[in-house]
DNA sequence: GTCTATAAAGAGATAGAC
DNA sequence: GTCTATCTCTTTATAGAC
């Protein structure tokens, strides 16, 4: 498919600076052949970055963002998303590198916005239900785990030892209870 | 300064897609006067890694880094890496977005994997002495970490509210002990 | 140490044939 | 649905004047 050669080419040379001739010679297409599929370059990373956020909105929609105690339903959150960055790999991997330097880029990352903010406000209900520790500024404590769950990207691979459901559970461990010992 | 105007220009649009004449515009300079400072635009690429990849290996140097137990020690590097990275912002922050696209981006990336391979071994020997939990593989403790610690280049800023020890305390915190409460 | 001018190559995108 | 050919603009880098 067009759409995963690009984002691929896109993910090692970055958007911008992975051409339509490299892209098109990777497909074995003429560039001509991949503008019948997509009016333009840019949307290319429109349908790959609506992809990967599509998939992070819909955690927060299911039954388990939104039942249950505010502690339940962050981990719900926390897992959803280790498993939306792991099935969507490539897509989720290029939304992390957006920078905003178009208005596509911007969109994204205005979505992305909004998912930090629910995940924040559920970080902060679950801290006044007394789950979550209270000596960290709640958004910095959002900041780091999904840091922690977000630079996933940078090294798992679907093929590897570790399944999805494995990597969830280190990542729920880790994040909730930490590396210490017992 | 030349290089500070670069590496601005290098994390907003990435190397790749930086173009010297976006350069010479931001520095209110011909493109040849900085040809004239810089040989090619690859040096500016190079000499900014090597301040970021300074830092970090001067960390492991440190005698906090090879004196104590190993507990100790994971504690002093993973502080000293929040450090660097603080005071080194825009260069740590091009480290971590190269993805070995050139010689001297292979190169750099060489150079943090010697970093990764250190503070792996260093968790491994936490765990050994019975301080870092043993029921996660090291490589997948060291990861999260990390990806958790470089993530701060997302977002954290020096004119912030947040100081550089206090974040390294929050971090160290959320590292060792998880969000949960108490 | 900085400039203008320019070379040579590559960019995104389109026209029109098959 | 794919091609070749082409347009126009921008790219890295250099030459040579001041």
């Amino acid at each position: 498919m067009v759409l995963d050669a690009a984002v691929a080419a896109f993910i090692e040379h970055g958007y911008d600076a992975t051409s339509m001739g490299l892209l098109s010679s990777r497909l074995g297409l003429s560039k001509a052949a991949i503008y019948h599929h997509f009016p333009a370059k840019v949307e290319l990373l429109r349908a790959a970055l609506d992809e990967a956020l599509g998939g992070l909105e819909g955690v927060l929609r299911e039954e388990g963002a939104t039942r249950g105690s505010a502690e339940q339903r962050l981990a719900f959150v926390m897992s959803g998303a280790v498993h939306v960055l792991v099935e969507r790999l490539p897509y989720v991997t290029l939304l992390l590198r957006v920078r905003g330097n178009s208005e596509v880029e911007r969109d994204a990352l205005s979505r992305r916005r909004e998912f930090d903010r629910a995940v924040t406000a559920l970080v902060v209900e679950a801290r006044n239900e007394g789950s979550v520790r209270s000596d960290i500024d709640p958004s910095v404590v959002t900041r780091l785990i999904f840091g922690m769950i977000n630079s996933i990207v940078e090294w798992y691979r679907p093929e590897g030892p570790e399944s999805a459901d494995q990597l969830a559970s280190d990542v729920l461990a880790v994040a909730l209870e930490g590396l210490s010992a017992s």
